[in-house]
DNA sequence: TCTGGGGTCCTAGGACCC
DNA sequence: TCTGGGGTCCTAGGACCC
């Protein structure tokens, strides 16, 4: 009967990723940056020592990096996910109330020897996946990430089970849930530490931030309210979306861009076993270049029956795109949204539909699929994708697939 | 500060119905 | 011209998370 609830949560999860092949980057600052080597999206504790704030934008830093040496990462995300996936089946050694909540970070549901069994926690996903992590432990979610914070900062881990020195430390805005815009609603309120917000009226925090307000306040005192979801629910939408590698005026690159996220976002809820009934696409220019004119626009397909396989999906959003096309503008991202998923199990068919042609699509689908899983994304493709996608985002420092591409293994010489 | 992509949940308000 | 109450569904926007 588990009665504790575990955080436990990679330090800094891409670095060590980056670590894992790479023991030469150990003890040295590191960074990873984020889709089109934007800003920074991890960072080693070197870096953070030196004062690198999370998301600083890379060109900012460029006297930094030289001046220290520090090691700059394109995201490597099929790397990451691998190791995750790893990660994740090692902590299913200990337990089956496994919550995988993101990329580096699970909830367990743990009871006995709950301060041994963390730091057992701790020692073997180090040993066997080489990844460091902290292991926060507490009767609820809220307190569990307050005590992976002490835990990060201490021995990597901490069981918090009279919590209220450690509440009158933290202020509210770094509880788990209150973000910037509650944390100035709150100050201007005379709320500044998460004791403080513990001990407020519920009546009171109902009206101030609703019920969200009133789980989170509970939480803090001790009362689940957040459970553990270890059936996570399917999804109920699927984006991908990205910004160019630089701006595009042409029709002809844009299609390539539409079609080759509609292509990712069908491959994606085929992995998922769902479908998609709504297309959404739009396309942008870049907001933060005021002087130059600006468009935007997004389109809505609702498709006769809900689809996943690349064609339909591809044709749709082409079809949306070429309706949303402006001529004249520099545009610089586009994204294509899965919406109103369905499981691919329900097979929904009208008068027009033909039934055999859809399965052999279906059937062509899954070898594509197992074709790209096995020699890497990209092997099969549609054509109007495009070839040479110079459009595409710059990730001029990614690491090999280490583990996940034949001819990137890992070399021990 | 202007920097990425991918998600979820909640609330308010409008349209519409009886 | 003003006047009631109650309900559902949908959408947009806000807020948060990693």
């Amino acid at each position: 009967m588990p009665s504790w609830i575990a955080l436990v949560d990679a330090n800094n999860f891409y670095v060590s990723c980056e670590r894992v092949f790479d023991p030469r980057l150990r003890d040295k600052p590191v960074v990873v940056l984020s889709n089109n080597d934007g800003c920074v999206v991890a960072r080693s504790n070197e870096v953070k020592a030196l004062g690198i704030p999370m998301g600083a934008p890379v060109f900012k830093l460029r006297s930094q990096i030289r001046d220290h040496s520090i090691q700059v990462y394109s995201s490597n995300y099929t790397l990451y996910s691998d190791l995750s996936r790893r990660v994740m089946q090692t902590l299913e050694q200990f337990t089956p109330d496994v919550e995988v909540y993101s990329i580096d970070e699970a909830f367990l549901g743990l009871s006995g020897d709950v301060a041994a069994i963390a730091e057992q926690l701790r020692q073997t996903v180090q040993q066997w996946n080489g990844i460091p992590v902290s292991v926060g432990v507490a009767p609820t979610k809220t307190l569990a990430k307050v005590a992976n914070h002490i835990a990060k900062k201490s021995t990597g881990v901490c069981v918090l089970d009279a919590p209220s020195m450690v509440l009158a430390d933290l202020p509210v805005g770094e509880i788990w849930g209150i973000g910037h815009r509650l944390s100035d609603r709150l100050h201007l309120q005379g709320v500044e530490t998460a004791l403080q917000l513990r001990d407020v009226e519920l009546s009171w925090i109902r009206q101030q931030i609703g019920i969200v307000g009133v789980r989170l306040v509970q939480e803090l005192r001790g009362i689940p309210c957040l459970p553990l979801e270890l059936c996570p629910a399917p999804r109920k939408s699927c984006c991908v979306s990205r910004s160019f590698g630089r701006p595009m005026m042409a029709i002809a690159e844009l299609r390539e861009a539409v079609a080759t996220y509609a292509a990712r976002a069908a491959a994606k809820v085929r992995r998922d076993e769902l479908k998609a009934g709504v297309v959404t696409v739009f396309i942008t220019t870049n907001r933060f270049k005021p002087d130059e004119p600006q468009y935007s626009n997004s389109a809505v397909v609702q498709l006769p029956q809900p689809a996943n396989d690349t064609f339909t999906l591809v044709q749709t959003a082409l079809r949306a795109v070429e309706g949303l096309y402006q001529p004249g503008y520099q545009y610089k991202k586009a994204g294509v949204l899965l919406m109103e998923l369905s499981p691919a199990s329900i097979v929904q068919t009208d008068l027009f539909s033909n039934v055999a042609q859809q399965e052999k699509r279906g059937a062509l689908m899954r070898t594509v699929d197992s074709l790209n899983r096995q020699f890497g994304a990209g092997t099969v493709f549609c054509a109007s994708e495009g070839i040479r996608k110079e459009w595409q985002m710059r990730l001029g420092l990614k690491s090999p697939g280490f583990t996940t591409r034949w001819g990137e293994l890992p070399v021990v010489e």
